[in-house]
RNA sequence: GCCAGUAUAGCUCAGUUGGCCAGAGCAGCUGAUUUGUAAUCAGCUGGUCGGGGGUUCGAAUCCCUCUACUGGCUCCA
């Protein structure tokens, strides 16, 4: 006999060899319908695998993460399995489970592989499902796995073998399908009722640039159709989200041909929101002790070699910009630091004087793969909310506080509340990448550690995700359909003192090496202003949203007071425009509606004679009528809250 | 850069297996209408069918190539 602890801390007893499945169907014939794994001992396990210790076991179902991930990751085998019967000699890569679903790579040899191939493949999968097959763990000796996968002829499958321990290595069947799998697995397939592969990819490989491309089958499983075109529908509202879309409908940005990818050109009411934005950060950097700097937008390809730039970046870059001067070379500027560097380096720097913070809203060129734009999330002329802090070691810490504050301000403000914070180290494994002393990164790294800790920041460390000058601090935000943009950043930085031959003289006359800190809150404008739209769904806040009123005259007659009122709100520091259209009422307020104006303040005979406004809010709020300096108030009133929280 | 797609008017899209001067709605312009909380009516303008090359009696439609865009991979603010 064992004892099975529940999650609600009942204890029950159960031969050795009981399954979670059983304890399941104990306590209930719908639980056991919808148990999908089981936690035992905090390790997610197959529902059928038999227990035979005490042990703690929940039981998973969909509303679980982890019961999802079993149900995506069977998926994923489910799909491979219908590929292999459809596509003989298909060989298969890894298969996971991710957030939203599945993928596997596959390499179909000389077979291509297109969208247009899914319905076919999402069909057999139904036939396999209703099948429901169940999964078989089995334990194999390396031995028996690596002879298994040579008589099938899977290379990848024998590449993973290798690196993994005998004793270590498990098998799972499913059907006519047996992968090589940690597991775990649903019971069987027929809990997958709904299938919508979604979209075909090239993936390296291992993620190995050098290596070969495998094609990737993205999918989506659900236990119930419902749920399924329920999903749908969230992606296509998601997609109307999506800042290419609204930033066409809203006239903040294009793009031309002409001018070039990935260079983004402001219209005027783009340019307005992104000076509003700037306007807001200089204000918040001044109160905390930044001074503006200017560089130009080039510099001497030199600058780049003493900075270590140009032996990074130099070969994937604009190629340089030649002059009438023999072997005369300018690059155009990849990053703002160098220029910085040069500006602490005009005159001699006391210790009394640091941390000097110089601050630029600085445009860089960086020639990205073409596969790589994207809207204005991945540009190739950008402009960073740049910022370079020259202090003593023990100041880091300070520093590195003060900027979290600005972060977070400016997250708070624009209610950014869900943002993931990562800390991104070395990789131990390859110290070459990385230039700079191993004391000296040791030191940054745990300064940053040791900041994070004491806010209670919940940060991810990743090792082998730091720049190569120097470990980092990022701030991430999700686009409408969940990829992951990083937008603010701090990044300690002990190598371009160096490079530059920075120094300070301290209180013991002698000269010292200060520490750099490169930090960008927003990160560069135009990612940041793709995120923000998406995350307001082009509904800005007041402060900052280009027009904030719109002015609807019933008929022309009033327009001399449409103007009139307009002209009053701009005393009051209020900016919007007057549809003078001759159109009815309901029709500017539906176009107004579309252009997602905060207020709508509609004049006619009433309103004239008694000098007020009938004021409506996008979105259909009645707010009734209130003369205009009422009005102001409330707008100011409401500009001056969101500021406060800031 | 790689894999897979897409490209028709300012925007959103039709254009059947290659076959009459390439269509619609919205936007724009002109006129009528003078309007009260999500689309007033009529007329008109607007397209080298992304660029170039080819196949064909004939190409928006088939093939090649370049460019841009989309979804991923790799990379990155």
């Amino acid at each position: 006999m064992i004892h099975i602890t529940l999650p609600d801390n009942s204890v029950k007893n159960y031969e050795a060899g009981v399954t979670a499945f059983t304890i399941a169907s104990d306590i209930s014939e719908g639980l056991a319908r919808n148990v999908l794994a089981a936690k035992v001992n905090g390790e997610v396990w197959d529902a059928n695998r038999p227990i035979f210790n005490d042990a703690s076991v929940q039981l998973l179902t969909w509303n679980d993460e982890d019961g999802k991930a079993a149900m995506w990751h069977s998926s994923a085998h489910l799909m491979a399995e219908a590929i292999e019967l459809l596509y003989p000699g298909a060989k298969f890569g890894i298969g996971p489970d991710i957030e939203n679903g599945f993928y596997y790579d596959i390499d179909f040899g000389s077979h291509d592989i297109s969208d247009k191939d899914f319905g076919k493949i999402e069909q057999k999968m139904l036939e396999l499902a209703r099948e429901k097959q169940e999964f078989t763990r089995k334990d194999i000796s390396k031995k028996d796995a690596l002879d298994y996968f040579t008589k099938k002829g899977d290379e990848y499958k024998l590449e993973l073998i290798s690196e993994l321990e005998d004793g270590e290595i498990t098998l799972y069947e499913s059907g006519h399908f047996t992968d090589l799998c940690r597991g775990p697995h649903i019971p069987n397939t027929g809990v997958i009722k709904a299938i919508k592969l979604l979209k075909v990819a090239g993936a390296y490989w291992r993620g190995d640039e050098k290596r070969k491309q495998l094609t990737r089958i993205y999918g989506i499983t659900f236990p119930k159709k419902k749920e399924l075109d329920e999903y749908l529908v969230l992606l296509e509202e998601a997609k109307k989200r999506d800042h290419r879309v609204l930033g066409k409908e809203l006239e903040l940005f294009t793009f031309s041909q002409q001018v070039g990818s990935g260079l983004p050109l402001w219209l005027p009411k783009g340019a307005q929101l992104r000076e509003k934005l700037e306007q807001y950060l200089k204000q918040v950097q001044k109160d905390a002790g930044y001074e503006s700097v200017i560089t130009p937008h080039i510099g001497n390809v030199n600058l780049y070699k003493t900075s270590g730039h140009f032996q990074k970046y130099g070969a994937e870059s604009f190629r340089p910009i030649t002059t009438p001067v023999e072997g005369e070379e300018f690059f155009l500027k990849p990053m703002n630091c160098p220029h910085h560097c040069e500006i602490f380096n005009y005159k001699p720097h006391s210790y009394k004087e640091l941390p000097i913070r110089l601050a630029e809203f600085g445009t860089v060129y960086r020639y990205e793969q073409s596969g790589e734009l994207h809207g204005l999330t991945r540009v190739r002329g950008f402009t960073q909310d740049d910022a370079h802090i020259f202090c003593m070691p023990d100041q880091i810490k300070s520093e590195f506080n003060g900027v979290i504050d600005i972060i977070q301000q400016i997250f708070t403000a624009l209610e950014f509340n869900d943002v993931l914070i990562q800390i991104s180290l070395r990789d131990p494994k390859t110290p070459e990448k990385y230039i700079g002393t191993v004391e000296n990164w040791e030191k940054a790294e745990r300064a940053i550690i040791e900041v994070a800790e004491e806010r209670g920041l919940n940060a991810k460390i990743e090792y082998g995700e730091a720049a190569f000058y120097g470990p980092k601090m990022d701030f991430m935000v999700k686009d409408a359909i969940g990829r992951k943009w990083q937008l603010g950043t701090i990044q300690v930085d002990y190598n371009l003192p160096d490079r530059f031959d920075l120094t300070y003289i301290g209180a013991d006359n002698e000269k010292h090496r200060p520490v750099m800190i490169h930090r960008a809150p927003f990160g560069s404008m135009e990612r940041f202003v793709a995120v923000l739209i998406e995350h307001c769904a082009g509904n800005f806040p007041l402060w900052l949203t280009p027009d904030q009123v719109i002015v609807l005259p019933i008929s022309e007659k009033y327009q001399d007071y449409a103007e009139k009122v307009l002209s009053l709100l701009k005393k009051h520091e209020i900016r919007g425009l007057i549809d003078d259209r001759s159109e009815k009422t309901g029709r500017k307020i539906r176009d107004a509606e579309m252009k997602k104006i905060p207020y709508m303040l509609i004049v006619g005979e009433k309103e004239e004679s008694d000098e007020m406004l009938s004021v409506r809010k996008h979105g259909g709020e009645d707010l009734g009528a209130m003369n205009i300096g009422e009005f102001a108030q409330l707008i100011n009133d409401e500009v001056k809250a969101s500021m406060q929280k800031k």
